[in-house]
DNA sequence: CTAATATTCAATCGATTTGTAGAATAGTAA
DNA sequence: TTACTATTCTACAAATCGATTGAATATTAG
């Protein structure tokens, strides 16, 4: 075996390393979550619906490929993605499923079946809707995720506590719920919610990671208090 | 197992797809080499230092992911990438390794230890040489891929026909050789053949698809005959 | 110091993936 | 029609992957 053939195989196996990475769908669920925000193994389990252990092996091996850094927090273990350039490649990897693989729409389809009204605004509309100040943007994903990044001047209630909150939606105008991408149904249950108690409302396409890849307006909230008052916005 | 956590099972596992077919390091080669242009089983398994049987099973699987098409034309069959955007998956997917795995720039300093001067020029560098007609481009790819699309006004010579046609590289100028893209060693040897016959020679970093993905000049040669003449430049 | 909690590790088992060898299939030249 | 060529398929063995279970480790509260 030549210089240049060891060469070439040692390279493309570390590219694989990234191949393997995403290879398994709870991973990929991981790294979806992550884009949302740091997390935690416990919390990441929930939300993925894992066992620890098992959500353990699979931080392990995205922290393995360097995908992800962790740090330990008293007994707790914050996971969070090694770079901004994971999510773009993921959001990637995503969009290139969504072009080749048919049964990415009719999966979705079948999961709509049924839940009228469900076509998404987009990003863009909603854009130039916020700029006239015509609509109530509601990020419906949990408050940590809320506390990492949304889009400036959404209202926060996570979907578990909408029922319990719903006084606080505005009533004046549309409401368009988000949350984190296209394929989360956070948005979907929280428009059902809204439509129920009289409310009009729809869902943006696009969750937060992908609002803030293409440059639209974002803002952090540092304090531990969900509220609209702008900290710092990000470009 | 709720209808949500079933929908989200099943469009991850769609993703899931993707990252399972770019999972083994001869998958990605291949990837690579079609990159280039549309090569047939017997071709890619020269290439790619496999046997005939293996590559046909590689194909299936990235076939299978939708990320190739093949096409019979007699005995052969003609295995293209599905869609540019296969192309710029993997080279995303190449970036985030580059970025983050230290031993890929390992590894390639390893294998250029020894092999002096080997300091690539950029693309943008080397664009503007080219505007300023000051230097000869030379694709030292197999003729194949040289007519399925290189950079405009490259010459081209395959790097095992260099040194038999060595008194066909113009003189004048410094001549910077392209290959496949950072990892290809082909430019590499060019190179040190080149500067053997006392040519002063270097090496492009990128390869075809970075240049053309860039928007940079480009043009595709349909003849059989391998010419300087141009054809239809593409943007 | 002990108990509780969060997380990781290791062993096990079943499932999946991969390379090889040989057979099977499809197309073409003689 | 037969022989040759390119490619795919199948069976098999080996390697790898993934979920589970229970143990081990680290940290903190009482």
């Amino acid at each position: 075996m030549s210089v240049e053939r060891r060469y070439k195989d040692a390279t493309y196996g570390q590219f694989a390393r990234i191949g393997k990475a995403v290879a398994h769908p709870k991973r990929l669920e991981i790294l979806d979550l992550l884009c949302q925000g740091p997390r935690s193994v416990e919390v990441l389990a929930g939300e993925a619906g894992l066992g620890i252990a098992s959500t353990s092996q699979h931080l392990k091996v995205l922290k393995e490929a360097r995908l992800l850094e962790a740090e330990k927090n008293g007994l707790f273990v914050t996971y969070r993605l090694a770079d901004e350039a994971v999510c773009a490649f993921f959001r990637n990897m995503r969009s290139l499923a969504e072009a080749r693989l048919a049964e990415v729409e009719q999966i979705t389809r079948r999961f709509l079946d049924g839940r009228e009204g469900m076509e998404p605004v987009g990003a863009r509309e909603l854009l130039q809707r916020v700029r006239e100040d015509r609509v109530t943007v509601l990020d419906v994903r949990p408050a940590e995720e809320y506390r990492s990044g949304h889009i400036v001047g959404a209202l926060s209630i996570p979907l578990r506590e909408l029922k319990a909150r719903i006084k606080e939606v505005p009533r004046g105008h549309q409401i368009v719920a988000y949350c984190r991408g296209p394929y989360c149904v956070l948005a979907v249950q929280a428009v059902e919610t809204l439509r129920k108690a009289g409310l009009k409302a729809v869902r943006l396409r696009e969750g937060y990671p992908d609002w803030r890849a293409a440059g639209m307006p974002v803002e952090v909230t540092e304090s531990s208090e969900i509220s609209r008052g702008k900290r710092r916005v990000q470009r």
